[in-house]
DNA sequence: CGGAGGTTTGAGGCCCGTCAACCTTTGTGG
DNA sequence: CCACAAAGGTTGACGGGCCTCAAACCTCCG
C-alpha cells in the first residue's frame, strides 16, 4: 500500500509506451493487434525481492515478462538441493517451462524488486491466432528462450570451471547490451549461491573464479559489481582455453 | 535408388496411418485440419547413419519428425569440441534450435538410419494458426522440447557422474517406454562418446559408470545393448545419492 | 588378414568439492 | 552507541573423483 500513485501511472502505460517493446511480444504486430494484446496484459504492482510469480506444480495460467529487476527459476532435487534453471532478465519471457504439460516444472523467484507484465496464457493463444504477427513474434520469443536454453547446456558441459564461469559473464554481458544496459559494468542480481547452482558448481569455486579473473586483470570485482575490463581475453577464455592467458605465463 | 518400392508406400501413407499420430502434431486435431497437414508434409527417404538434416548456419526452412531411427544435434565448439544438445527419438520435433533467429544454430545427425517427415516451417505457421487444435498442439510439442531441454540441465548441473549417467538412463528408458518401446531393455542408438559429449564427461568416465552400475546388479550392458535390471536402485542412484548402494557396503 | 572404430581397463596427477575460519555488511535491539 | 546475530563473500588446507594418457581387446568389414 505504499505507492498507489505510482501504481495508477504504471497501470495506464501500455506496451505502446513500453521501452522493451521491440524485444517483447508486441515487437512487429500492428496497431490494432497491439490493442488487443494490450487489453489482456495485466500489469501487477510491484514484486518484493523473494516473492514468486509460480511455484513447481502450479497450472500453467499466464506468462510473464519483467519491465526491471530480475527473476530466476528454480528447481529443488528430491535430495534438497537447489538448481537454477535459469535467470530472467527483463524482456524476457518466464513461465514457458509449462508448455509441455500445463504445469510449471519450476519456481519462478524475484532476484530485486520487480515489475512484471502478467499474460494470461489462454488468451494470449486465441489473440495470437487472429493476430499474423503476434503468432510469429510469440514463436521467436520462445525461440530466443530456447536459445538461452543452449547457452546455458553449453556452459555446463565444459569441464574446466574457469570456462563456465567465462561464458557466464560473457554471456550475460550481451544480455545486459542487448536490453540497452552497458555490458562493460553491471551489478549481479544473484548471490554467487545462485551462480553456483547455475553453473553446477561450489559457490567457493565461483568465488574463486571471480578472484583469478581479476588477477588476470580480466574483469574488477567489488561484490556484485562487476566492471569487465579485457573484453577480448574474457571472450578468449570463454571460448579457447587452450590458449592460457599470456599475462600468467611470467608467475608459471 | 534402393527400394523405391518401399518409398511409394511411405509416401502413400499419411498422418492418419502413423503409429505416433498421437504424440505428434496432428494430436488432437480434426479430420479436416488433418488433411490440411498432412498436404504439406513431406516425407523423405530414409536417411542414412550419419547424414545430417541440418547445420549449423542453415536458414529455418522446415522442422523434422523422426518416424523411426534416432538423430543427435550437436555444436561444435571454436576449439574443434563436440558439444551433444540433445537425442531425438521417434515423434520428437527437430529444429526447434532456429526458432530464435531463424538460423539454426546446431547440425542434426542421424544416429541410425532413419526415416523423417519434413514439415515447411511457413506453412505449418500458417497452418497452425487457421486449425484451432494445431497451433496448441504445436505449442505442447515445443513444450515437451523445453522439457527435455531442462532434464538435460538437470542433469549437467549434478557434481557426480554417476548421478548423471543414471539420471541419463533413467531418462531414456522413459522416452522409450513413451513411444511404445521396452523400457527394460533396448539398444542405445549412440556411441559412448556421445554420451560423453552429452552428459560434459569424458568417454572412459561413461564407459566406468556402465560398468559400475553392472557390477552392482542395476544394470546389465552388452556393448550398446542395456537391460535394466533393479529400476528402483537405479532411482535411488539417480535422485538420492546420498543413500549409498546397499550392496555395496559389503565390499567396502 | 589387417585396419579402423568402438569399448574397456589401468595408472597417475590435478582440479574442484568439502570443511573450516575469517571478514564485511546489514539489521535488530538493548 | 555498542552488542549481537545473520547473511553474503573470500581465502586456505586437504582429499577424492575425474580427466588424461596409454594399452589392450573386440567386432566389423574390406
Amino acid at each position: 500500500m505504499a505507492t498507489p500513485v505510482l501504481d495508477l501511472q504504471t497501470l495506464r502505460k501500455g506496451c505502446a509506451h513500453c521501452s522493451l517493446q521491440q524485444l517483447c511480444l508486441p515487437a512487429g504486430i500492428g496497431v490494432e493487434g497491439l490493442q488487443q494484446l494490450d487489453s489482456i496484459v495485466r500489469r501487477r504492482r510491484p514484486i518484493a525481492r523473494g516473492e514468486t510469480l509460480f511455484r513447481t506444480g502450479d497450472d500453467l495460467s499466464a506468462v510473464y515478462v519483467a519491465r526491471d529487476g530480475a527473476f530466476k527459476t528454480i528447481s529443488i532435487s528430491e535430495d534438497g538441493e537447489e538448481r537454477v534453471v535459469g535467470f530472467h532478465l527483463p524482456g524476457e519471457l518466464i513461465g514457458l517451462d509449462a508448455l509441455g504439460d500445463e504445469r510449471h516444472r519450476c519456481d519462478a523467484v524475484a532476484l530485486t524488486t520487480a515489475n512484471v507484465c502478467e499474460v494470461p496464457f489462454d488468451q494470449l493463444a486465441d489473440i495470437a491466432s487472429q493476430v499474423p504477427g503476434l503468432q510469429h513474434q510469440l514463436l521467436r520469443v520462445i525461440g530466443r528462450s530456447v536459445g538461452r536454453d543452449q547457452d546455458h547446456l553449453d556452459m555446463l558441459a565444459r569441464r574446466q570451471a574457469s570456462e563456465r564461469i567465462a561464458l557466464f559473464l560473457h554471456g550475460l554481458a550481451e544480455r545486459f547490451r542487448h536490453i540497452g544496459q552497458s555490458d562493460a559494468q553491471f551489478k549481479l542480481p544473484m548471490s554467487r549461491e545462485d551462480i553456483a547452482h547455475f553453473l553446477g558448481l561450489a559457490l567457493e569455486t565461483v568465488s574463486r573464479g571471480f578472484t583469478r579473473l581479476q588477477e588476470d586483470g580480466v574483469i574488477e570485482v567489488d561484490g556484485r559489481r562487476i566492471a569487465i575490463l579485457d573484453r577480448v581475453e574474457l571472450d578468449r577464455l570463454a571460448h579457447h582455453p587452450e590458449a592460457a592467458d599470456a599475462r600468467r605465463r611470467v608467475s608459471n
